[in-house]
DNA sequence: TTCTTTAATGAAAACGTTTACATTTGTGAT
DNA sequence: ATCACAAATGTAAACGTTTTCATTAAAGAA
C-alpha cells in the first residue's frame, strides 16, 4: 500500500503538500494540486487513518455498551444513535455484553486504551460509570441510569409513563391488576425494572388499589418469560383482569401463553406493553403500549456524548424525554 | 494519561521492558518486573491501541456494512458475528447504510483508510464486494452472495429454501398460492429476493400449478408492506388458500391486515414466514416458517473473514448452510 | 532594481507503541 | 579467575500521519 512518501515523492512536492492536498487544498497551487492528485490516483493512495488517530489520538469510534441487540427497542435506539455519531464524523463500535460482568471488563479496557474516544451505556451495571467517573472518560448513560447519580444519562421517566400506563387500565375500569416486571440480572439493580414497578404500584396506591403479592410476576424481559407468566397466571385461583407488562416482549409472549390456553386478550384479561417497539402494532391484538421516543433518545444521547468528547459545553447533562400513552386493542373495560 | 515512558522512568527500566510486561512477562527478571507492576500500578497505565494499531497496521476491528439492524434476523446475525469476533480478538465497527449508496460509500473510503481490517456485508450492493477485490480487502458476504461470484460468502440456499417451503404448503393441500416478494431497492437485484421467488416458482412447476400473475406480491420486508399486500389480497375477485411470504417480518404485517379485515388465520388464508426470528413462535398464530441457521450463518461468516484477515489457509470460501421448516399454526390446509 | 508582503512549500518533530538487534548481567563450569 | 552461554535488558528504528515553524517563491509597491 502506498503511503504519503510515496505520493510525495511521485509529485515531487513534500508530505506535507499532500497532507495538505487532503486537509486544506486551498493551500496549495493549482500546480501543486494537480500534480498531487494525480499522484493520488496513480498509487491509489488513501489516508491511513491508524496513523491519524495516533497523532491526534483520537479514535473516531464511540463504543456501545450494551447487553444484548437482538431486542428492537435497543436496535433501534442504537439506530438512531448511529446516524447522529455518523452525522458528527463518529462510528459506532459494539459493546455486546450478553449480560457477562467479564465480558464487560474486557470492553472496559478497550475504553481504556482508547479504542473508543467515549462510551454510550445502554445498560445498568455499575463498573462502566465507575470508571468513567474516576478515568474522566466520556460517558453517557441511555435508558439506565439510577436516580442518584449525576453522570450525563438520556432517559423517560418510567415511574410516570408506569404510572400513567397503569392509571389507564384503571381507567379502563380495572381493579385486579398484576405487574409483570423484568429483571435483567440477579447481581444488580436496573432503574427500569426498579421505576416500572415502582410507577405501577404509585398508580395503584393513588387509586386506593392494593395488590395480592402472588401478582407481581417476575420474568426477564424475554417473550419466553412472558409465556412463563401465562402459565403462572392460569394456575391461579384467582386471576387479575389485566397485566401491566414491563416491555412489549414480555407482553408478546403473556399473550401468546393466554391464548394458548384459550383465554381471549383483551375480552377475558388486559394486556399492556411498554416500549411501543416497531412489531407492537402488528401484534394480535395489536399492543397497548407506552411509547418512548426512540429516535430523541438515541440522537440525544450521541449527540450528548459527543459534545462531551470534544469538550463543547453543555447545558443541561441530565435529559428526560416525555413518554406518550399508546392504546391499541390489548387492553379493553 | 501516563505513556509508556512515563511507566519506564518510574519503574527505572526501558521502554522495552515495560512493553515486555505486557506481551511477554516471562521474559522478565522477577525483579523488574516488581518494579514496573508498581509503577504501572501507580501511573495508572493502559497501552495506548491507536499506537499499536499504527505499528502492527491492524485496527482489530471488522466493519459489518448492512442496511438496517432492527429486524430482529438481523440484530441476531450480527449478535453472533459479534461473539466469534470477540472470541478473536476482534470487535464489531457497525457501518449501517439505511439503503443509502453516498453512506455505503463514506464507509468504504472508512474500510481503505485501514478503520477495519475487514469487513462483513450483509447486503446485496455491488460497490463493496468490487472494492473488497480491486483492493484485496479482507471480505465476505452473509446471506447476500449472488450465484456467479467467487468471493467468499456464507448463505444458505434460498431457492431450495423457498421451494421447501412452498412444497409443504401444496403438501397441506394448497393450490391457489400467493407470493408475498420482498424487494430492498429499486437499485440492484437482491440474490435473497430472486432465489425466494425462484424457489417458490419451482415448486409451483413442479407440482403443475399456475399461479396468477397478480399473486405476485411485492412488498419490502416490512411488516407495513404485508399490511399492505394484505390489503391488496382482500381487493382481489379470487384469492389465493395461501401465501408464502419472503420473510417473517412480512408474514406478520399481512396476518395483521387479514385479521383486520375479519380473516382468519389459518383457517380461511395461510401464511407462511421466513428467517424464524425469535419472534415467530410467539405470534398469532405462531408462525409456520423458514428457520435459518442463524448463529452458525455468523459464526462461520465471521471466522471466515477472519481467517482471511489472519492469512490462514481457507478450504472452503462459499459455505451453504442448511435450512429446516418450522411447522407452526400459521399455515393448515 | 530593491524592498515588503503574501502565498506556497518544506523540514522536522511528534504521537506511543513494538521489536530486531546489541549489549549487559548473571550463572555455572573449568 | 576466566570463560562460555543463557538470561535480562536496553537502544533505536519504524509505523504514517499532522502541524509548527522556517524558508523560499511570487507578487506588488516604491
Amino acid at each position: 500500500m502506498a503511503n504519503i512518501n510515496d505520493v510525495a515523492r511521485l509529485a515531487d512536492v513534500s508530505i506535507a503538500s499532500v497532507s495538505r492536498y487532503f486537509s486544506k487544498p486551498e493551500l496549495l497551487s493549482k500546480r501543486a494540486y494537480g500534480r498531487i492528485s494525480a499522484a493520488v490516483a496513480e498509487l491509489n493512495y488513501h489516508p491511513n487513518a491508524l496513523a491519524r488517530n495516533l497523532l491526534k489520538s483520537r479514535s473516531g469510534n464511540v463504543m456501545v455498551l450494551v447487553n444484548d441487540i437482538t431486542n428492537p427497542f435497543i436496535s433501534q435506539v442504537i439506530t438512531e444513535a448511529d446516524k447522529a455519531a455518523q452525522a458528527r464524523g463518529y462510528s459506532v463500535l459494539l459493546g455486546i455484553t450478553h449480560h457477562c460482568a467479564a465480558t464487560e471488563e474486557k470492553y472496559i479496557e478497550q475504553i481504556r486504551s482508547k479504542v473508543a474516544d467515549g462510551f454510550l451505556q445502554l445498560s445498568a451495571t455499575q463498573r462502566p460509570r465507575q470508571m468513567a467517573r474516576e478515568q474522566c472518560i466520556p460517558y453517557v448513560n441511555l435508558l439506565e441510569c439510577p436516580h442518584e447519580h449525576d453522570l450525563p444519562s438520556v432517559q423517560i421517566d418510567n415511574v410516570a409513563a408506569a404510572r400513567d400506563m397503569t392509571q389507564l387500565l384503571i381507567d379502563q375500569g380495572h381493579r385486579d391488576i398484576a405487574c409483570l416486571k423484568g429483571q435483567f440480572s440477579d447481581d444488580y439493580p436496573s432503574p427500569v425494572t426498579t421505576d416500572r414497578v415502582e410507577g405501577f404500584c404509585q398508580a395503584l396506591n393513588k387509586n386506593g388499589l392494593t395488590m395480592r403479592p402472588e401478582w407481581m410476576l417476575q420474568g426477564d424481559y424475554s417473550p419466553a418469560s412472558g409465556v412463563e407468566a401465562a402459565r403462572q397466571l392460569l394456575s391461579m385461583s384467582r386471576r387479575p383482569s389485566a397485566v401491566f407488562c414491563a416491555n412489549d416482549y414480555m407482553a408478546i409472549g403473556l399473550i401468546r401463553g393466554l391464548k394458548d390456553a384459550g383465554l381471549r386478550v383483551p375480552q377475558d384479561i388486559s394486556v399492556s406493553g411498554f416500549d411501543d417497539v416497531d412489531i407492537a402494532r402488528y401484534n394480535n391484538p395489536p399492543l397497548t403500549t407506552v411509547s418512548q421516543p426512540i429516535d430523541q433518545l438515541g440522537r440525544a444521547a450521541m449527540h450528548l456524548l459527543i459534545d462531551i468528547i470534544e469538550g463543547l459545553p453543555v447545558t443541561n447533562n441530565t435529559l428526560r424525554l416525555s413518554h406518550t400513552l399508546v392504546v391499541r386493542d390489548s387492553t379493553q373495560n
